[in-house]
DNA sequence: GTCGATGCAAAGAATTTGCAGGACC
DNA sequence: GGTCCTGCAAATTCTTTGCATCGAC
């Protein structure tokens, strides 16, 4: 079943070319650093926090600055090819986004490991777009976390 | 119409009586930067940062050093007598909680001025209920956010 | 050649922690 | 009177910014 199921699939696997042309659209420049940021965002499944990004860069031997890091992610924050997500950590965390609003999803934090794990449920989208109607406030976009234990530390509890 | 409508209603007034009891009957003192913190969090209407709660604290001549703040709410969201938001400022909001999940609610925060917003949509909880059921993954909690403009910042727009 | 992009290091902001003294029970 | 609580200040962590240099177009 498709509803309510954890998503598997990886976000599409051309959101680097897509985002590289967005950018170059908008003209910015291409660079090896953020092309490296690009490559990396766009070919891991969870969320990334600035740091840990620039921590994978580092162990794959394209170290790049956290400062280019940061600026980097808010580039593509402004132009919507991200998602910041804030589950509660002391850091923000990225994931790729496609401005369609493809691959839409949301997340579950394990309250104990931290873990990530995004899923889509089309019914709860129905639910916020009506909700969206009815409000006396214009909504543009939304985030929903569900909070608990993964199957794993579930298990172990 | 209840459903969907912004929150006038402020917290239950007597959450800051539950809290104090709830504290006590747990082994903790009572003291007088504690109590000012809780009458400060019970009181206001909107969720506040640990800097937003300092700096009312002194402003109302009770001034409480940052550091017991941060330590009393640490332990108030242990007990789940306050529910910590991150809206994606760079500090973390606070707002009351009664354990049983009552007047349990969302926010909208807007884009442009900041402002949090709390509504309630029964819909949109069953929703979330049901979704819970069908996941591999307990559920325990869940927050909602909606982004978008206050009517305010629509109207200026 | 121009102007955007990068890296380093310093600045800032939010939150945590060590410690000595004071208050509650 | 013991133990919890508090405040201060130092330490940490995350993020932003100034500035000189480098590189893409």
């Amino acid at each position: 079943m498709a509803a309510a199921a954890t998503i598997p699939t990886p976000p599409a696997a051309d959101w680097i070319d897509r985002a590289e042309a967005a950018l170059r659209a908008a003209g910015h420049r291409s660079s090896g650093p953020r092309s490296a940021v690009l490559e990396l965002i766009g070919n891991q499944e969870c969320v990334l926090s600035a740091r840990e990004i620039a921590d994978e860069l580092r162990a794959g031997g394209r170290e790049v600055g956290v400062a280019t890091v940061y600026r980097t992610l808010e580039l593509l924050e402004s132009m919507r090819l991200v998602q910041r997500l804030d589950v509660g950590g002391r850091s923000a965390r990225y994931e790729p986004a496609l401005p369609g609003g493809e691959h839409h999803h949301h997340h579950l934090v394990c309250d104990r490991c931290g873990r990530v794990t995004p899923f889509e449920d089309p019914r709860l989208e129905r639910a916020i777009a009506d909700l969206g109607r009815r409000l006396d406030h214009s909504v543009g976009g939304h985030d929903v976390i569900l909070r608990g234990l993964c199957p794993r530390c579930a298990a172990s509890a």
